[in-house]
DNA sequence: CAGATTTGACCTGT
DNA sequence: ACAGGTCAAATCTG
């Protein structure tokens, strides 16, 4: 092994390290939320699915991680997928859902599929966007908007993303949105602290707590992008306690993170 | 008045 | 032909 391939097995090690400690985190954070929400509730069903839909996701980076360099497989795996084209074959069958998205994929410009969330609050992380489009999907229940980078007339930044609303469990009480991220940002210098949960030995920082004073994120939203849509819309939701929906725009914020510190050898379809 | 958003038209891939 | 992504003129807003 190579100083190289030593230094990026170290660094995948690294990021497995932190993703089991995050787990940890989020299994303290899931023990601590659910009896408060009952088990019954709309909302202890949506928070659960939200858990859920993280341990998902690490498992799925941590194993793909743990394939070392075997980034050759994947890509393979991927390759023979699209040449079944989504036939009935048992390959057909291995294809992820998100390969399956990108090979269907209409995009001409900023192709590059490079995340997809579910969130609440779709329009707060860490960019300012500008809407350039908005359309109506067929067999939707709801338009599809379309966003490029603020700064993509002064800094040539390619980075798009389109927030659909999801329809929801027909309860109508908690509005979630699918956010698909295409293109990576070359902007420089305008995104905004994220409002990391810094983990100290015996005492957690609250979420929101760091870079909240100096940070608009939390108490102004004209400073973040798109104004389409009122704040109170898309933050008060009924029923939902304030903290559910900072977790909801960290989990976000953490998924944006991983997707940055993503290295190249990785393909762009395991990140979304 | 400048910059942001809206919206219908146009373009392209399937 | 149709669905979905982008463009650009019109409109809105601070």
């Amino acid at each position: 092994m190579n100083i190289l391939e030593s230094s990026t097995h170290n660094g995948f090690q690294v990021v497995i390290n932190e993703i089991e400690h995050q787990r940890a985190l989020v299994t303290g954070l899931h023990d601590l939320i659910m009896p408060i929400l009952g088990s019954c509730s709309g909302e202890a069903k949506l928070v659960q699915e939200l858990f859920q839909d993280i341990f998902r996701s690490s498992s799925k980076v941590i194993s793909f991680l743990e394939l070392g360099d075997s980034s050759e497989k994947q890509t393979n795996i991927i390759t023979k997928c699209k040449r079944n084209g989504g036939n009935n074959s048992l390959e057909g069958h291995i294809m992820l859902e998100e390969e399956a998205k990108e090979i269907g994929n209409k995009r001409r410009k900023n192709a590059q599929h490079i995340g997809s969330v579910v969130t609440q609050a779709p329009y707060f992380d860490g960019y300012q966007w500008r809407k350039y489009g908005q359309k109506w999907i067929s067999k939707a229940k709801h338009c599809r908007s379309y966003y490029r980078c603020a700064n993509s007339k002064g800094q040539g930044c390619l980075a798009t993303k389109t927030v659909q609303q999801k329809e929801t469990d027909g309860s109508g009480k908690v509005r979630l949105f699918n956010v698909d991220y295409y293109g990576q940002h070359i902007c420089k210098k305008d995104r905004i602290i994220h409002p990391y949960v810094f983990e100290t030995a015996h005492q957690s920082v609250p979420i929101g707590n760091h870079n909240q004073s100096s940070s608009p994120m939390f108490t102004n939203n004209d400073a973040h992008g798109i104004q389409d849509e009122s704040f109170e819309n898309i933050f008060m939701v009924p029923g939902i306690p304030e903290y559910l929906t900072d977790f909801a725009d960290i989990e976000m914020v953490r998924a944006l993170e991983i997707t940055s510190m993503k290295s190249p050898l990785i393909p762009e379809d395991l990140w979304a």
